[in-house]
DNA sequence: CCCTGATTCGC
DNA sequence: GCGAATCAGG
């Protein structure tokens, strides 16, 4: 008789890499979803690490790369990248920062689908956004700010021709990430970085 | 900023 | 074997 039976009990889900949920990575990442989508797909308790990492065991990862292979530029060299282990290191008197919770993704499943669109999932196809067209963002006059206006807390983003008198700054509320507002700070690094070379 | 996969290494 | 943390690129 065999009794192996592993250590998933006491309602702790483990995780446990049974040979269905296996499968069902090897298919949709044979599909072409990334390692998020197919972490969503698969259970909240499924990170999008867990399922590279078990991607990488299973030897798998070439997928849609016929004869074109992206030269990873491998260092071979890592510069040890350390854990923090003492739980009670740190924590030095904050003011009111306090951290950022971000219970996004893992919960639901909608979130808008990040670049790769690629599966021709019936279900997907419908979920398709279509981009607000021209949402641009108008400043009436008296929010206008000129240089000397400016603090940590205004938006930075520069509007009009900086020699002409009309020049002024968006100075809306300026993220704590950023010197832009939170519009600003989105055109600021979303512009079209993409496919460049 | 968002995202992607790749890698390392404590557990 | 597992996956969080981290790295590296887009």
């Amino acid at each position: 008789m065999k009794d192996s039976v592993l250590t998933m009990v006491s309602g702790a889900q483990s995780a446990g890499w049974t040979d269905e949920r296996v499968e069902t990575l090897k298919k949709l990442w044979m599909e072409g979803l990334s390692a998020s989508q197919i972490a969503g797909e698969l259970g909240e308790g499924v990170t999008r690490n867990a399922v590279i990492g078990k991607v990488h065991r299973l030897k798998l990862s070439a997928r849609a790369k016929p004869t074109n292979s992206t030269p990873r530029a491998r260092p071979a060299a890592r510069p040890a990248p350390r854990r923090v282990a003492s739980p009670s290191a740190g924590m030095s008197g904050m003011g009111g920062a306090a951290a950022k919770a971000r219970p996004q993704m893992a919960a639901s499943r909608p979130q808008s689908i990040g670049a790769t669109a690629l599966a021709h999932d019936p279900e997907m196809e419908q979920q398709l956004y279509v981009a607000p067209a021209a949402a641009e963002l108008f400043i009436p006059e008296d929010k206008r700010l000129s240089l000397l206006q400016l603090n940590e807390h205004t938006c930075k983003w520069p509007i009009g021709d900086p020699l002409s008198k009309d020049f002024y700054f968006c100075g809306q509320h300026s993220l704590e990430t950023g010197p832009y507002c939170e519009f600003h700070s989105r055109r600021a690094y979303h512009q079209v970085d993409k496919k460049r070379r």
